[in-house]
DNA sequence: AGGATGACCAGGACGC
DNA sequence: TGCGTCCTGGTCATCC
């Protein structure tokens, strides 16, 4: 499920092969703008025109854009370049969606400050507002910190060796710091690897993240746990699954 | 008011 | 084979 790692790396592959291309269409109103950028904000992915305007993407849970893909029964839309590449949007769920904006501000603005741009200083600060939420919904809240989900949240507050349930006020200086750092840690290193491909996720070129092998807990309820004796734990908290360790996260 | 909970979306996985 | 249940992220409604 694309997190900010799989959104970024969509990202930075699209950019390489769409950017100067003109949109043939569909949608047809749309047809002969031309890509001056392909950005990131939060989850969502945004494709600039050089007039302003712009096509976003939400991925939800089991989106892929995959230029020059193959349709297939999931393929939601194709989008045509005036050199006849293409880039293929399907979604086997349907959760996920598109749509073209005159301007893309008001959607960037309803999110909090990026997970991989937040320094410590505004990090505690965000964190300040919600001192009886538990860390880990409030690490996923995308208008607290804008691009974490449920592997990466699992995943930081494992390596800060944090409790999901905590809530904020019953956190150490330390153990915040400990949470920031790794954000910024394990989100690189996701990045690095493409991605998480635990279901669904391709990237834009069609191939598998290679991030799956560095995960600790998610998905790993009843496993030993990597760095104690425990063993890892699945509850729900906010109606989402949370899997930790009991023993050396505190 | 803010935090918690549940519904919702769709379809795949899985147990029986 | 088929049926019920669970699962998933983000959003929204509702409740206390």
């Amino acid at each position: 499920m694309p997190e900010l790692p799989e959104v970024e790396t969509i990202r930075r592959q699209l950019r390489e092969k769409i950017v100067g291309k003109k949109l043939d269409g569909p949608p047809a109103g749309e047809a002969g703008k031309k890509i001056v950028d392909v950005r990131r904000r939060a989850k969502i992915l945004i494709i600039d025109f050089s007039d302003g305007s712009s096509l976003i993407f939400h991925l939800k849970l089991t989106g892929q854009l995959i230029f020059n893909g193959e349709s297939s029964k999931h393929t939601r839309h194709i989008f045509k370049f005036d050199d006849g590449s293409r880039l293929v949007f399907n979604d086997i769920r349907k959760f996920g969606w598109w749509k073209y904006v005159k301007s893309s501000k008001d959607i960037e603005k309803t999110f909090g400050p990026e997970a991989l741009e937040v320094d410590l200083k505004t990090f505690k600060e965000v964190l300040k507002k919600s001192p009886n939420a538990k860390i880990k919904p409030l690490l996923m809240d995308q208008k607290v910190i804008a691009g974490i989900g449920n592997i990466y949240s699992d995943e930081i507050l494992f390596t800060a060796k944090v409790q999901p349930v905590r809530s904020i006020k019953t956190l150490k200086p330390e153990e915040i710091g400990a949470i920031w750092s790794n954000i910024g840690r394990i989100l690189k290193l996701a990045i690095k690897n493409r991605g998480t491909s635990e279901r669904d996720y391709i990237d834009a070129l069609g191939k598998k993240g290679d991030y799956l092998k560095y995960l600790k807990v998610y998905r790993k309820e009843g496993q030993k746990c990597p760095r104690c004796s425990g063993v890892i734990k699945r509850i729900k908290i906010g109606g989402r699954s949370a899997h930790f360790c009991p023993k050396c996260q505190r």
